[in-house]
DNA sequence: GCCGTTTTCGGCCCGACTGTTTTCAGTCG
């Protein structure tokens, strides 16, 4: 996988060419970048299979390039200019404040090529010497290198939800507002959050900024104006938060919710109809013409409504101007969990509360799926256990307490694409659920052909967390992951989307590319707790950046359906 | 360097905030 390779390259270059004041050729480099890194697809499988200039805004040239940073590591191009310019812009760009021109003018005026160059002359009183600085600007300088030093990582989905419910709650106690919501990568659900974005409405926009300023556990306010905020939380994100007036409420959802490149088109759409698209709504002239809904500007602009996870650019816009949105499955529709863990192997809560908290949620039926095997794995059950959680099931079903239990269980693929489970066991089950836990390091070929070879299996209906990924902890596994897709749909074996927020596995892209091959799938929580029920939102939301319809939703079906289908 | 429901040439998103300035350039999202 070498897409965050070919991006940082075509970021650097856009860098390189904007210190050197090129026009309008570090856009386009910096839209390639942010299309390759958007891509999900490995760029190396798609240089093969496709076009590389068929990515938006990658052209011949840029495709060249891509190309040979594929082949070789390295762009010849990259290269000239790094030594033309030598300069450590990732370092230095990573100071909030410092931009290309900034760092041009440092390293023509006192010769600042990295952070310690920049931190020996700020510290030196060099640097508010300079003309068009001051001491202010120096001190911002020097803090913003500690702050660039102990930058904190994207956060998983769940980590950033809890900091927006918070910061939102927080600022909900001011009877000001009217409205507020978290928006940006956390609303169009991305697997992983680097800032938190608010947008609020408020008649007294004075009290809601001061307010956010005096929010328990800011550490830095870096910029606080009448409707625009920007701290970061002690051992916590970045916040930016931003106030509105109703009329515009839905245009600054558009805005901020991005994503950039989405807004960007919407924003070329508006110019050809001779207008102009902010964030405070489209106007024709001075007037606003729209912006009170997001669904009023896109049907301003001849677009039906794009859900905030379809908003990535990836063919969203063309879809939704010739009413070929795909009708992506909601959370309300999930009927049941497949996926579920109880105390019989690694779970800490009992089959009973996990039944009771699922009847809670007006779920219809849920599959109870133990480890299973002689993997030492996560306690996993023998046979006997097993047919004592059976019995514990037949006794909850015969009191048809208007939810069914399915006997599942989660079986490992062993590295030879077996079962790690007796084939006398298997057939007692509803249901397999079969994942890879083990021998992640396999080839490609190797890994696929035991993938493969594992979805042979009668009862194995649901093929667990594919890529075995855990995010910011381990890669996912080397697949051709169309040939795995494409035994799936002929084993008619639903993929699941793991709503485990560090699984997220499928990803957004890889449930599209199995989407074009016809598959269908199913939502799950992998639960160990009766509580991680509730993070089924966070699949659904992955299901949705994948362009995933109802209809190909298992545990969207109702009992009888699902029931036939797991056989 | 890229792109096209005006265009294969001639455009290229838009506004808030800050510091160092007396009107704005740079940065950020």
């Amino acid at each position: 996988m070498k897409n965050q390779l070919v991006a940082k390259i075509l970021y650097e270059i856009a860098d390189l060419l904007e210190i050197k004041e090129v026009e309008f050729k570090p856009r386009a480099y910096k839209r390639a970048a942010m299309a390759v890194e958007a891509l999900g697809d490995d760029i190396e499988d798609y240089a093969k299979y496709k076009n590389l200039d068929d990515i938006p805004g990658v052209g011949e040239s840029i495709a060249k390039k891509i190309k040979e940073i594929i082949d070789t590591g390295k762009c010849l191009e990259h290269e000239r200019l790094k030594k033309e310019i030598p300069i450590d812009f990732e370092a230095l760009l990573s100071v909030e404040g410092l931009g290309p021109k900034t760092v041009k003018l440092l390293y023509k005026k006192l010769l600042i090529r990295n952070l310690s160059d920049l931190e020996k002359a700020a510290s030196a009183g060099k640097i508010a010497e300079l003309e068009g600085f001051g001491e202010k600007s120096q001190q911002d300088i020097l803090d913003g290198i500690t702050l660039a030093k102990s930058k904190g990582e994207r956060m998983l989905l769940d980590e950033a939800t809890a900091f927006a419910d918070d910061i939102t709650g927080k600022l909900k106690e001011l009877s000001h507002i009217t409205q507020i919501e978290a928006v940006g990568s956390l609303r169009r659900m991305k697997e992983t959050v680097g800032d938190i974005d608010i947008i609020a409405v408020t008649r007294n926009a004075k009290a809601v900024a001061e307010a956010a300023r005096q929010l328990d556990n800011v550490q830095k306010v870096y910029s606080a104006g009448p409707t625009k905020i920007m701290l970061k939380l002690r051992d916590g994100p970045d916040v930016d938060i931003r106030i509105f007036g109703e009329k515009s409420y839905g245009a600054a959802l558009l805005y901020f919710t991005g994503s950039k490149q989405h807004n960007i088109s919407l924003r070329e759409i508006a110019i050809r109809k001779k207008w102009k698209l902010n964030e405070y709504g489209i106007f024709s002239g001075k007037k606003q013409i729209a912006g009170k809904s997001e669904q009023e500007v896109y049907r301003k602009l001849g677009l039906d409504y794009m859900a905030p996870e379809l908003r990535e650019d990836r063919g969203e816009i063309e879809a939704a101007r010739t009413g070929n949105l795909p009708r992506l499955v909601e959370q309300d529709e999930i009927k049941g969990d497949l996926h579920v863990h109880t105390t019989a192997s690694d779970g800490v809560s009992s089959l009973q509360e996990m039944v009771d908290a699922a009847k809670q949620l007006g779920y219809a039926y849920i599959g109870i799926s133990d480890h299973y095997g002689s993997l030492a794995i996560a306690n996993s059950m023998d046979s006997k256990r097993l047919a004592i959680q059976h019995e514990a099931i037949d006794k909850i079903n015969r009191q048809s307490t208007g939810i069914h239990i399915f006997k599942g269980a989660e079986v490992n693929i062993n590295k030879n694409g077996t079962l790690d489970i007796e084939p006398e066991v298997l057939k007692k089950l509803d249901y397999a659920i079969i994942s890879i836990h083990s021998s992640f390091r396999l080839s490609q070929a190797e890994q696929t052909k035991r993938v493969i070879r594992a979805l042979n299996h009668d009862k194995a209906r649901i093929l667990g967390h594919l890529s075995a990924r855990l995010l910011f902890k381990r890669e996912p596994v080397e697949l051709d992951y169309e040939a795995v897709f494409k035994a799936a749909k002929a084993g008619n074996v639903a993929l699941e989307i793991n709503s485990f927020p560090n699984r997220l596995d499928l990803n957004d892209s890889h449930a599209k590319a199995a989407k074009g091959h016809g598959c269908s799938f199913a939502i799950d929580t992998d639960s160990h707790n009766a509580e991680h029920l509730r993070l089924m939102r966070f699949g659904v939301g992955t299901a949705r950046r994948g362009w995933i319809e109802t209809s190909s939703v298992i545990n969207t079906w109702p009992l009888k359906k699902v029931a036939d289908f797991l056989g």
